[in-house]
DNA sequence: CTGAAAGCGCTTACAG
DNA sequence: CTGAAAGCGCTTACAG
């Protein structure tokens, strides 16, 4: 059954029928009312491939989601999956490995697919600076900031995680903790986590303590898991810290554990800060201290740019999306 | 960038890049080499519209997924995307809510995508009688048991729900656990849910134990949230209860921080087991003894027999995977 | 408002 | 082993 078929049975063309299908005005309306009854009665549905073949398959938005595990993105997703839908916007979800180079991965689904946007979920400004600039497409980069690579065609939307890191760090402080380890990311220059461990090492220095990165602090994945792992070998190194700083919430609810297995109190003995500010973050025994991305602004702010990059050619946007530190049971004061 | 592009570059004609693309055997090695060195030189990806249009492929298989925050079903989703990429096929996915009409939505894609199979993540029953019957295309339900509706499109693979809820309950009678409450889901006929209830009137009945739906059951979806509130509204309700059975880790968890809440703790005022043997269980503080449902088998199941429908015309296959109950901390022994 | 025709980028008999 | 050509099912100027 194709296009051809009910043009034959409804006794007009090719292109009418077509029209008639695409919604287009200039259609009698007798005629519409004709073929669209024998497409009904046909269960008639267009192929697809053809449809996109010829209109050279501007098909649909791409989203890149780095890390299929992190509530985070989820919650991200979620949002803008029905904004999406709201436009009228078909979209696409690929799920990448955390370490995996999503503008790579872009590269091929250009190739593939032609989608006529990217939304990136997380990404390494280094994978962007390598090779971004293949890319002509429409993309919006959340929760990196994309503004120094000054790419035409590339929004980015972040939390200012310096700033909110500082913010976690003032207040420790002021709760009275003088050595703090941080778990979490890596220090690769262009990764969110270096922009956060950036933040700490400058309140640090301003409340004149020290931050010594082999002692305090401890790399790992976005993942309970390896939450768990790197605060079992950072609290081994190094006895004395009497908070962390996870940065993200699902370390940090990997942190938790591991600090309960070492015979040790949260907030009695540890204080615990997450980032990111998952749901599973208020349910946790203690609940969580953590830096709550606002999930709703950045999709909105994310896909609203998208959308225009798409369909007015609008300039790239860079925008800091208010964040809020939530200060909840994980935090106390330090024993001695 | 087309084929034809590299036909011109390489000297060859189109149809003998095609036979180098697909990696015919009927090639001359070195004509393939040349071919191949053009197209790597180019980083020329052929256009998959035009190959499936050719073809006659339909696009891609289909996921539906119920719940987007529920970590079970993004552990079978990312597992079965894997898998369907191994094999060569494109997936869709499609978030739909809780309560959404799986069915109706799969019809819907119909119509839009042609996907060539649908794979259910979570479905009611209720709506694959009402309308499957309009989907002729190749089906696979997971986590429930489409055996009983006979169509000869939609195989099913599950966990034996009412063995594993019975044995939970064997296992906390075992403990000396006389008063046992059961929060999650609901008690719709056609529910997991449902089936899971049977399996626990089954055991009370046979250890010669009351259970009483209206005194030591809650209904509430699947999240912390709502877990949180039927375990408040349960607890409320039934002081004398020494036991809960959440029928899902997500909301076990939320359970978990709600009888904390009111100043109970996790074994040794209430015992409390989880369903799904989700990551998050083994790090919370208790660790949460659970049913864990084998995602890895679900997912291989799922997709093997998906694609011996589309392939091979297969029969529907309906099969119980094997579940593993994992105690753990969160069991102990009633109080008196 | 409608139709005839070109063409999107590919694959695959068919012929050599 | 290779090439010329037909055709997959659609959309869209172009002409009327």
């Amino acid at each position: 059954m194709t296009i051809k078929d009910i043009a034959r049975l409804s006794g007009y063309s090719v292109s009418t029928v077509s029209r008639v299908l695409n919604k287009h005005p200039d259609v009698n309306p007798k005629t519409r009312e004709k073929v669209l009854a024998v497409i009904k009665e046909q269960g008639f549905a267009p192929n697809d491939n053809a449809k996109l073949l010829k209109m050279q398959a501007q098909s649909s938005v791409a989203v890149l989601v780095k890390g299929s595990q992190n509530p985070l993105f989820a919650d991200i997703l979620e949002r803008s999956q029905s904004l999406f839908q709201q436009n009228g916007e078909a979209s696409y979800v690929a799920y990448l490995d955390e370490d995996a180079d999503e503008v790579q991965h872009a590269a091929r689904l250009m190739e593939l697919r032609h989608p006529k946007g990217f939304l990136f979920l997380g990404g390494d400004l280094e994978h962007f600076k390598d090779s971004f600039s293949q890319l002509s497409t429409p993309s919006v980069l959340l929760t990196n900031d994309a503004r120094a690579l000054g790419f035409p065609n590339l929004s980015s939307f972040t939390t200012d995680d310096a700033s909110a890191a500082a913010q976690v760090i003032d207040s420790l402080t002021e709760h009275g903790h003088r050595s703090i380890g941080v778990i979490g990311g890596s220090l690769a220059l262009h990764q969110v986590s270096y922009r956060r461990i950036r933040g700490v090492q400058q309140a640090m220095e301003q409340h004149g303590l020290c931050f010594d990165l082999d002692r305090c602090y401890e790399p790992c994945r976005y993942s309970m898991e390896e939450g768990y792992q790197a605060t079992m070998r950072l609290l081994k190194r190094n006895g004395a810290l009497s908070a962390i700083f996870a940065l993200g919430d699902v370390i940090a609810l990997g942190a938790l554990r591991a600090i309960c297995d070492r015979r040790l109190r949260v907030p009695e003995d540890i204080s615990l800060v997450g980032y990111d500010g998952i749901a599973a973050a208020k349910y946790s025994i203690p609940r969580l201290s953590t830096v709550c991305q606002n999930t709703e602004a950045l999709a909105a702010r994310g896909v609203s740019a998208l959308l225009q990059q798409i369909r007015l050619g609008a300039a790239p946007l860079h925008e800091t999306i208010p964040f809020e530190l939530r200060l909840s049971e994980s935090i106390g004061t330090p024993r001695c």
